[in-house]
DNA sequence: ATCTATTAATAACT
DNA sequence: TAGTTATTAATAGAT
């Protein structure tokens, strides 16, 4: 649309493709910014020139197209639990394994190979870890409370056996100056049931 | 550039507009392949229709563009860090706390307050929540570890005290049995090495 | 930058 | 929705 009609292809001089790449950018934004006016449509623009240099425009927010475009195109992508409610929940729960198999291996990647992902994937990878994360430290947070459940368990256990051998003592020195038998068989029990209830103890960490 | 100049302003004609949002649409994705193509830039087109249907355009991936977007808009936006670096560490600490009592106000607001946030508002405040969540997570294992030592060492206590009462028991009726040899230090040792045990085993907590 | 010959886009119509 | 055309808009190359 000019002096001459130029092909479509990467403009070789340096010069001239920096003044087309002003121009045309320029129209660009303007047909774009038209577009939005007369059909009330909601437009995002990016633009970066070959020096790295990035040209923006939208029609309201950037930030709520933006957003918006994720929701849109993260609707079509792998949604996993609408496509496990479709599906009964043996096949939702198999699905799930599936995924969290993919994430487990996802996870042993680095960074630079997460590069390759779509912005849904890793929208959804994010999710998931986050949910993992969250079961695991809720997992994490119940096992705590249950050693602290049975500590105290244990403490009142032992506050007992206390109790009962402070008791005995008392008895026996009562008894011991009626002069009455040692019975062994008393205690021996007694000290089996607290070094059972001490093992028992650890199990809670893994 | 038609037949009749028409005033940039949203076509009142539904059926006018449809056609100029088609028509337009198109030219506007062709300028932004042939503005690619002639200067070797990166372009990504979002448009929402009024009737809310997506058209988009990219370059290369739409997510590699957005990514790139995010990474350049997220670097100029509000940087704390690197303002409190550059900054004294005293002032860093007054922007930190600063920052995080306007976080605390910010938590309040619901999802649709938070709208009118930028993209970059949004992430740093995700990453500030994130932040404070963690210390708040560790602040919260730091106490149930605590309390769960004071747990064990209560315990440890306790059945220090309980052995010593077996001990002083089975002296009492060694005394009160004179001829009778209970030789409490058969099972003494074995209680005390499971106490030690015991205390060992929540160091695996951090 | 600015100009302008020329091409490209498109508003109204079919 | 798709095609035609008169007209306007964009722009390639020159200044």
């Amino acid at each position: 649309m000019a002096r001459k009609k130029i092909p479509i292809k990467k403009i070789d001089n340096i010069n001239a493709r920096q003044v087309t790449f002003s121009k045309r950018r320029k129209g660009l934004f303007k047909k774009a910014q038209e577009l939005s006016t007369l059909c009330d449509a909601e437009i995002a623009l990016i633009v970066f020139s070959a020096t790295n240099k990035l040209f923006e425009y939208a029609s309201s927010s950037m930030q709520q197209i933006l957003e918006r475009h994720s929701r849109h195109s993260g609707a079509q992508g792998l949604d996993i639990s609408s496509i496990g409610q479709q599906l009964g929940s043996d096949s939702f729960d198999m699905l799930r394994k599936e995924i969290e198999d993919k994430t487990h291996n996802l996870s042993q990647l680095n960074g630079d190979e997460l590069q390759g992902l779509t912005i849904e994937e890793l929208q959804k990878l994010e999710e998931l870890l986050q949910r993992r994360w969250t079961t695991i430290s809720k997992i994490k947070d119940e096992k705590i409370i249950q050693e602290i459940n049975s500590s105290k368990t244990k403490e009142a256990e032992l506050m007992e056996e206390n109790q009962k051998l402070k008791q005995r003592l008392a008895r026996e020195q009562r008894q011991s100056h009626e002069s009455i038998t040692c019975s062994s068989s008393d205690f021996s029990p007694d000290i089996g049931s607290s070094d059972t209830s001490l093992k028992l103890g650890l199990r809670l960490f893994e």
